[in-house]
DNA sequence: TATTTTATTGGGAACGTTCCCAATCATTGA
DNA sequence: TCAATGATTGGGAACGTTCCCAATAAAATA
């Protein structure tokens, strides 16, 4: 179906000159004759003619295409972050090649694998949650193709990262829990395989000892990142013998569905038990979830620069950015707050 | 920074036989030895050789691309889309560029424009509030590279649409109101630009008339799709001398905004006012809101799936497709359902 | 008038592939 | 022994650009 494509040299052919001509006519450079660039130009406008990057890209040795990788776009947060992203691309003239792992490592690989066939000059990267070997990555650093990690980070490549302290989100969110008064805090930890699951494992245990409070393992529950085991581990947690009165929760979405799960057994939030989440999505808001917020713009934003300072600058630095976060209180866990949703 | 990638050449001069041959071997063309045949592929491997796939798709004149331009990320509404539609692609063996225009007609005629550059085989399209005129997109037309409008559709070209049925949805969302007891029922509506606001406004007023209910201009506003501006109209209407008990929103989102001004200014929902929606984005179900549900997967399945028949078929078809829309009943029209908000 | 300078142009290689066509060689059959 | 067949290979054009280098013509200088 697809027909002939104009190009360079239909016009060359057309008006009786070579392709050398129209390509600097076109291209505005130097050299070439006022009227007869004026005579290219209305010629390309009258003929559809668009010029095939994917031809320059090949020629030039360089594709001006970044590319991203991201676990999914299930909640508000990685879409966040693209949109950052997409902006600062656009500005520099880049084109942003968009691809989700679905938290499967398998997938991750063909997508890195991909985005290599299409030569992008740089990568983004937030890891799936099973991704464990590393391979897939090193071969960008092994081409001198920079790449940056972001939240979810590879450790054992130097490469730069942006992070947020997670580590003292989740120690503020318990330290807030138990100023609170709450004295079984329960924690939905994240897959062991990701740093940030262990950084907030830490901050939450740490919390917990600074107070005195014992860390009582059979309130910590490991789990993936998939609704329905959620659902099974929130459903276990409060019909232990000794359930807690309080969850934190690893990140928005278990939260916002331990929640359900709670308030749909006749428990009251946060009286009988009091739920923080991390990242503070779209969704929280509405929802009055207290959360550890995570500076998205800031981290889209930190993660495209340091991305094009080494497409640009043509030197490796392995620099790592922490940034802060910021904890929301919310009627999950301080009653007489605001809360907008419907009653 | 970046280096020399290792090409096709690289390994031919290492094996010392010719291009044609490595060719024929990554390939897995017939007619090559099998002694051969393994060399090269090991030599592949051990050199991190990856097939540049810009240089493939230029010779075959065709990219194995599509792109999909939506207005934005804030909502789950788009996202959910791409996810059905990347999936599709993926399992098609195609890359799909993901561009948003930001609600703005200039960025999306960049979008349009740059992905006809980088020679896209198809293209999916939601347009901006903005768009009036179409040219940009005529030109895939005229360059037979297949294009398919979803849910903010072109109407003045003959070319595959997915909608779904806005006038029904919007009906019988007013139709419930109307059951619920509701006397003064405004209606935020969408900018006169895109179709869906006009079919929804027809379904609003019909619902009215034939229950003989007048239709109140002052009851309706038209307003664009920044939550600036929705705030700014909730207000309005709540301080009119003769104020709705209902609001019909064009959108999940300024109904979800809707509820936080009327709950703000004391009011109760869904006694004093009552709210409706338009999507079933994620965000609702969270907070209570009724809403007109839309076939999300549905829509990018069937979109990709027309795309990707005329990729293949040829053949230029202008197919509508009317997708059925589902109204959901939640607290935010009903008191006693059940909400899973934090109360 | 002869020579240099300047403006404008065309030719052709290159980017990394694919693929057609011929070339080579060994093997088979008559 | 010779032609025919088959397997395997290499050469080279092509895709649509960019860009270097040379060619041409006109204008300026000597």
């Amino acid at each position: 179906m697809k027909g002939h494509q104009v190009t360079i040299k239909d016009i060359a052919r057309a008006l009786n000159i070579s392709k050398s001509t129209v390509s600097r006519a076109l291209t505005g450079h130097a050299n070439v004759n006022e009227e007869t660039r004026k005579k290219v130009l209305e010629m390309a406008i009258s003929t559809d003619y668009q010029k095939n990057i994917i031809a320059t890209n090949l020629i030039k040795g360089r594709s001006k295409t970044i590319g991203i990788i991201v676990p999914d776009f299930s909640s508000s947060f990685f879409p966040s972050i693209i949109v950052e992203v997409q902006q600062i691309a656009k500005q520099k003239d880049y084109l942003l090649l968009i691809m989700q792992s679905n938290e499967s490592y398998e997938t991750e690989v063909a997508n890195a694998k991909l985005l290599l066939g299409h030569q992008v000059d740089g990568l983004l990267v937030s890891i799936s949650q099973e991704t464990l070997n590393f391979d897939h990555f090193k071969i960008f650093d092994r081409k001198n193709i920079p790449i940056v990690f972001f939240n979810r980070v590879c450790d054992e490549m130097m490469v730069p990262k942006v992070l947020v302290d997670d580590y003292e989100g989740a120690f503020s969110a318990t330290e807030h829990l138990i100023k609170i008064g709450k004295k079984r805090i329960a924690h939905l930890a994240g897959p062991r395989s990701l740093s940030i699951s262990k950084k907030r494992l830490n901050g939450y245990m740490d919390a917990l000892k600074q107070d005195n409070y014992g860390v009582d393992e059979d309130l910590i529950i490991e789990c993936d990142l998939s609704p329905d085991k959620v659902k099974i581990y929130i459903n276990h947690l409060l019909k232990i013998k000794n359930p807690p009165d309080a969850i934190f929760c690893i990140n928005d979405p278990s939260a916002i569905q331990a929640i359900q799960i709670i308030e749909s057994m006749g428990l009251k939030i946060p009286e009988d038990i009091a739920v923080v989440g991390f990242s503070n999505d779209f969704a929280s808001e509405l929802i009055g979830l207290t959360t550890v917020a995570q500076p998205v713009k800031d981290i889209g934003c930190t993660a495209a620069q340091l991305l094009f300072d080494q497409i640009e600058s043509d030197k490796k630095k392995a620099i790592i950015k922490q940034l802060k976060t910021n904890l929301i209180i919310r009627s999950s866990t301080v009653k007489s707050l605001n809360c907008n949703r419907v009653k």
